[in-house]
RNA sequence: GUGCCCAUAGCUCAAUCGGAUAGAGCAUCGGCCUUCUAAGCCGAGGGUUGGGGGUUCGAUUCCCUCUGGGCACGCCA
């Protein structure tokens, strides 16, 4: 595999500063150069602030410093670089040459599918927990939020080069199964009613699950049970009912995950570590560390003197029933028993006090508590017409994530959720979605692949004579335009890397838009300003047109054009967002999807 | 009341570790199809980065303060 670009740029600097060094201008060589890219192309392919910086300690004009490591540059640059330059209070700009940019298509083409894969990193195996939402019903739109960024995000980090865990943490212990197992005989009696109106009628929970699917779960189980659980009385143990309800929501949440292209490799069940006891293990484990206090009846964790929480929490309640906490710490403590090298959790945004207690929990527990990183997500509202999507008041009256999948396509909606930050609430259009046309940055984007892949279907109609992949072929690309996109090509793999160490999975959105518009723009520009065209138009198709057009540029073209659809391909699959050879109208969702 | 997050063009959002003239898309207005897919492209207008103060050669970015939003403050999960 090549430096990435941003190596080369970085290996010239760190030259072209120690060559200024040489000279007595700067006392020393600073650790790391910033590289930035300028917003404006007049500033150069790359540029660095870094005679700014030294500016002060070396008792020169940053201007100076900037001419003397731009000399520098010019030395040790050769025929890639074309310009070093000093701009500004004393910016140093690079700008490499077409013949460095148009190797790189070379490169690109050759890597094919794995163009920007970072190398395996051998310390960075990861453990990624996301949605965990409880058994107790079908995944809401704002789930759908978190597993798009989990999913993606673990995606990125997998093409960076991580060992990546996906895990799905189950909460199929405590109070809230236990009220879905209430609410569920409670419709199961229903459903046996209706049959043989001798059957006890009886009072929904307070605080019951509302939703219609824990009617059709009731009637599973009088299918499956028959008259085993009627009585007026729910039954004593009601054990084998919970696990009838938490299967039944489970296999919902599995069945919208798949449609949703989203894969876990674990699901930690909840309940198996309290039956294991690793949750006992955990309070003991913590008691010897000495920070648990057993007051008012109850065992605390002592978060304020671990982390500074605003007060102890409690583990362990007066009832002698452990606290959901102390589970999570308990699965915390395994995640590191299995030997990551950091954990990050996507939580919503509502569980951000839940932060401090579990960076407490891993300092009591002798882990440095920076191997745990937090992702929240914030929240989603659904528009229609622009307005709001009024939500039921009642409970279990809630929009699916279903429901918003089976409106506006997978597509659409995975691309849409990644299109802000996850730490700024996110306006979900529906109709903006659903649109086929170019304010659908879906469509945008996928339109701009379409369009690469016709350009070569066209290309093979036409008989196109094959040219072999050289530098002198790349050479034939010319245009500002083409050498533009090539730059943001080649920078893809710096790009990524960026995205997964930021963790950041909706910068990929933004590298899809731009370089799709970049295309688009080149593609009508070609013709409306160059008067050109990658092939041969129909008016162009006269005479003799085969042996006198051009087919060697039309080959650099389309090579070209290739290594765009593949960049294209790549980032649409980390994105989950499938890259259609061909556009079609669509009257459905789910034609929208199989193109 | 306390803590966390946020405030950028009419709308939705960018802006890399504090950098150069704060950028896109939508919307508005004006252009471009004898088509390599117009599901596209080009152009124009639009800003005291919520207010005020501070640090800096330089602040959308860091600090303080005020205003206006969101969320959390349970022996729920």
């Amino acid at each position: 595999m090549s430096d990435s670009v941003r190596t080369v740029v970085r290996d010239l600097l760190r030259q072209a500063v120690t060559g200024a060094q040489a000279e007595g201008l700067l006392n020393q060589v600073p650790a790391s150069i910033p590289i930035e890219r300028p917003k404006r192309p007049e500033h150069g392919d790359y540029a660095t602030n870094v005679a700014l910086g030294l500016a002060k300690t070396a008792g020169k004009p940053p201007r100076a410093l900037g001419e003397a490591i731009a000399k520098h540059l010019r030395l040790v640059g050769g025929a890639d670089l074309a310009e070093a330059t000093v701009a500004g209070p004393g910016f140093v700009n690079l700008r490499f040459s077409d013949a460095f940019w148009q190797r790189h298509m070379l490169e690109i083409r050759k890597a094919g599918k794995t163009w920007g894969r970072g190398e395996a990193k051998p310390s960075a195996k990861l453990c990624v927990e996301y949605i965990s939402a409880n058994p107790t019903g079908p995944l809401t739109f704002a789930h759908g939020r978190h597993a798009a960024v989990g999913d993606s995000l673990t995606r990125l980090l997998r093409f960076a080069g991580y060992d990546v865990v996906r895990e799905f943490y189950l909460n199929d212990a405590g109070n809230q199964v236990a009220m879905l197992a209430l609410s569920v005989w409670v419709r199961y009696m229903e459903a046996a009613r209706a049959a043989d109106p001798k059957v006890p009628e009886v009072a929904f929970p307070e605080k019951g699950y509302q939703g219609d699917y824990i009617r059709s779960i009731g009637r599973d189980l009088l299918a499956r049970d028959g008259a085993r659980w009627i009585a007026p009385e729910p039954p004593a143990d009601i054990e084998p009912i919970k696990r009838f309800a938490i299967e039944s929501c489970l296999a919902m949440i599995r069945a919208t995950l798949g449609r949703f292209d989203v894969d876990f490799d674990v699901w930690q069940s909840e309940r198996e570590l309290h039956e294991t006891g690793e949750v006992k293990a955990t309070l003991d484990v913590l008691d010897q560390a000495g920070f648990i206090d057993r007051r008012d009846n109850a065992v605390w964790l002592r978060t304020t003197v671990l982390w500074g929480d605003e007060k102890d929490r409690v583990v362990v309640k007066s009832d002698g029933l452990p606290t959901y906490l102390l589970a999570d710490i308990a699965y915390h403590r395994k995640k590191l028993a299995r030997g990551f090298d950091s954990l990050c959790d996507i939580w919503g945004a509502d569980h951000h006090g839940h932060i401090p207690r579990m960076q407490a929990a891993l300092k009591a527990l002798g882990a440095d508590p920076g191997r745990l990183s937090v992702i929240l997500i914030q929240m989603v509202s659904l528009l229609r017409d622009g307005k709001p999507v009024a939500m039921g008041k009642r409970e279990g009256e809630f929009v699916t994530l279903d429901a918003v999948v089976d409106e506006v396509g997978r597509d659409a909606t995975r691309f849409f959720y990644l299109m802000r930050r996850h730490d700024t609430p996110l306006e979900f259009d529906l109709e903006l979605a659903k649109r086929q046309s170019m304010d659908n940055p879906v469509y945008y984007a996928q339109y701009a692949h379409a369009r690469c892949a016709s350009l070569l279907r066209r290309a093979a109609e036409l008989e196109a004579p094959q040219f072999p992949l050289t530098k002198e072929l790349a050479r034939a690309l010319t245009l500002p335009e083409e050498i533009a996109i090539l730059r943001r090509l080649a920078d893809f793999p710096d790009f990524l890397a960026d995205a997964a160490a930021a963790r950041e999975p909706h910068r990929l959105v933004q590298y899809i838009a731009e370089l799709a518009g970049e295309f688009q723009s080149y593609y009508t520009r070609l013709q409306k300003v160059h008067g050109d065209s990658i092939l041969p138009q129909q008016r162009q198709r006269v005479g003799d047109w085969h042996a006198t057009w051009d087919w060697r540029r039309t080959a650099a073209r389309l090579a070209w054009v290739e290594a765009i659809r593949q960049v294209l391909e790549i980032a649409l699959s980390l994105v989950g967002v499938s890259a259609p050879m061909e556009m079609k109208r669509a009257e459905t969702a789910e034609e929208a999807d199989e193109a």
